[in-house]
RNA sequence: GGCGCUAUGGUGCAACGGUUAGCACGUAGCCCUUUCAAGGCUAAAAUGCGGGUUCGAUUCCCGCUAGCGCUACCA
């Protein structure tokens, strides 16, 4: 891995003059671990993923942590988590840009000789303040188009109690170009970049003192990890110019860009914690599926083209490119993405789908041992599959279908209040228990047909003897088709459960 | 303030000069029904405004408006 290379000439190499790499596009995800990883990063990831699984290129994961203030390294472990969690592998890295400082400072050393840069004596303040360089002496320009340039960049520095900062001279007059996979082509007037920073003053004592910022260490980690597809949020669009023209003072050709438009939240601005769950990692938590939320992701902000939606990953990769990527911030729609985990949760193939229950269910404790025996798992996977239609979270599985995994589990007290009201029920249910306790065997319709028999016999609507039924052996109202229910719980334990509940009916009536 | 980007139903997308402007989510209703889902059917709902160009504009151009982004020694 060419990781300390010196970027300049690792540039020169390019193009690879290996045949094996020619092709083979080299992209990155690079997040700050100044918070955990929102929606929009992950999209990001994921598109950058998509296109690398497309191409056949190499994924590449890279830790901008150069800003010492905002840094936050216990962080960095929550994002790979989840980024493993959304199924989004990178080939290379993770590369942490504070372990490469040097790197930065040689390139900014370059830069100085050759003229491209100059040290800028003034503060922050002063510079930010149009008041800069000096002691109020040098006079600033601040052009027309508000842009400062200070008396440093004409080498007339003044001294200071500051080590002074690396700043880009943007050539003058002139004007940058490039070209945007998604915005097509731009140019921005030279005069309208200012000269940016490169490299960070410092009073004597401070951390940051000649650490880059994000301009000067992107571009030379894109340039040393040779990456050929820089695929972020469109929120970086307009600093593009300024890197473009320090690709051009580093001698390198630049890499193609790719903006894609950001997502907001419902009242249409930038998604952030005001409009609740942001991070992936809460997604997970809910209980969402990470295709599911992999499929929504990949449509915020891109198409395949015509009507398709429900696409698998493979299909996502399949169809992925760069052409199909929107142009407009796209609102982030709760309800479509539970939509999305709703049909993924019945659509997957019941081995997939598993997997993910059976986590759910060791995370409640309700999962034992025997599901996972060749018997155990058949039943298992009936469960899961008769259940699947109903949920819209995996947490559903041990909470509103708690009943099917174990013997205890309680009434919800409004099932009860709805379903067992009938004075004869306890009666009812009675001759039934002894009914169902006589068959020889136990299917749907053996379970059906004594039911209804008895139903008719008593003079009332099947119904009612169902759903006060339901309510006995799963305690809830809401549930499966009730023979269905029968069957996956099993004689002796439906047996049981409606004594129990003949018992529990019988102390409700008396009080 | 300066610079830029964007603009199709409430939301996500499709239509890339000619369609009754399509699909999906959501919403409403109906069907199915044993509760609740799922599923099926139906409905309401959009080309921001104003000018051009053209035989013809959602589509191309200009202006306006609105939203968003950038304008940091944050990324």
């Amino acid at each position: 891995m060419p990781l300390m290379s010196d970027p300049i000439m690792s540039a020169n190499n390019r193009p690879s003059p290996l045949s094996a790499s020619r092709n083979r596009p080299r992209v990155r995800f690079a997040p700050s671990p100044t918070g955990y990883l929102h929606v929009g990063g992950a999209r990001t990831a994921l598109f950058n993923w998509l296109f690398a699984r497309r191409e056949n290129g190499t994924l590449i994961l890279r830790i901008e942590d150069t800003d010492a203030d905002r840094n936050r390294p216990e962080l960095v472990d929550g994002i790979l988590e989840s980024m493993r969690w959304l199924g989004v592998n990178w080939d290379e890295g993770p590369y942490f840009q504070s372990q490469r400082i040097e790197l930065y400072r040689t390139a900014a050393q370059t830069l100085l000789s050759s003229g491209a840069a100059y040290l800028c004596y003034c503060s922050p303040e002063k510079y930010a303040g149009g008041d800069a360089a000096g002691e109020s002496d040098e006079p600033e320009e601040k052009s027309v188009r508000g842009v400062t340039r200070c008396g440093c960049r004409e080498g007339k520095p003044s001294s200071g109690d500051y080590k002074p900062a690396i700043r880009f001279r943007v050539p003058l007059p002139g004007t940058t170009q490039f070209e945007d996979a998604v915005f097509g082509p731009r140019e921005v007037s030279n005069d309208e970049i200012e000269d940016f920073v490169l490299l960070r003053s410092s009073k004597s004592d401070d951390e940051s003192s000649g650490l880059p910022t994000y301009q000067m260490s992107v571009v030379v980690d894109d340039i040393d990890m040779r990456i050929t597809h820089v695929i972020r949020g469109a929120d970086h669009i307009s600093n593009t110019p300024k890197q473009v023209l320090l690709y051009r003072a580093l001698g390198v050709t630049p890499p193609t860009f790719a903006h894609v438009p950001l997502i907001l939240g419902p009242d249409r601005t930038r998604l952030s914690k005001r409009h609740g769950a942001t991070s992936v990692g809460s997604y997970r938590d809910e209980g969402f599926l990470p295709e599911a939320f992999r499929n929504f992701l990949a449509l915020l902000g891109w198409s395949p083209g015509g009507d398709a939606q429900f696409l698998r990953t493979s299909e996502l990769v399949e169809r992925f490119s760069l052409e199909g990527v929107s142009r407009t911030n796209a609102v982030f729609d709760r309800a479509k993405l539970e939509w999305f985990n709703t049909q993924y949760l019945q659509k997957l193939p019941i081995e997939e789908l598993l997997p993910h229950v059976e986590e759910t269910l060791r995370r409640h404790e309700l999962w034992r041992g025997e599901w996972a025996s060749s018997t155990g798992h058949e039943w298992f996977a009936r469960t899961v599959d008769l259940l699947r239609s109903r949920v819209r979270l995996l947490p559903d599985f041990a909470t509103w279908g708690r009943a099917f995994f174990t013997d205890d589990f309680s009434y919800d007290p409004a099932a009860r209040d709805k379903f067992w009201k009938d004075e004869r029920l306890g009666e009812l249910l009675a001759k039934l228990t002894d009914q169902l306790e006589q068959l020889p065997d136990w299917n749907h319709d053996a379970c059906d047909h004594p039911l209804r028999a008895l139903a008719e016999s008593a003079g009332v609507k099947a119904g009612l003897l169902i759903n006060a039924t339901r309510v006995a052996i799963v305690g809830q109202a809401v549930a499966p088709p009730l023979f269905d229910t029968m069957v996956v719980i099993g004689k002796d334990r439906v047996v049981t459960r409606l004594r129990r509940a003949i018992a529990a009916l019988a102390a409700t009536t008396r009080t």
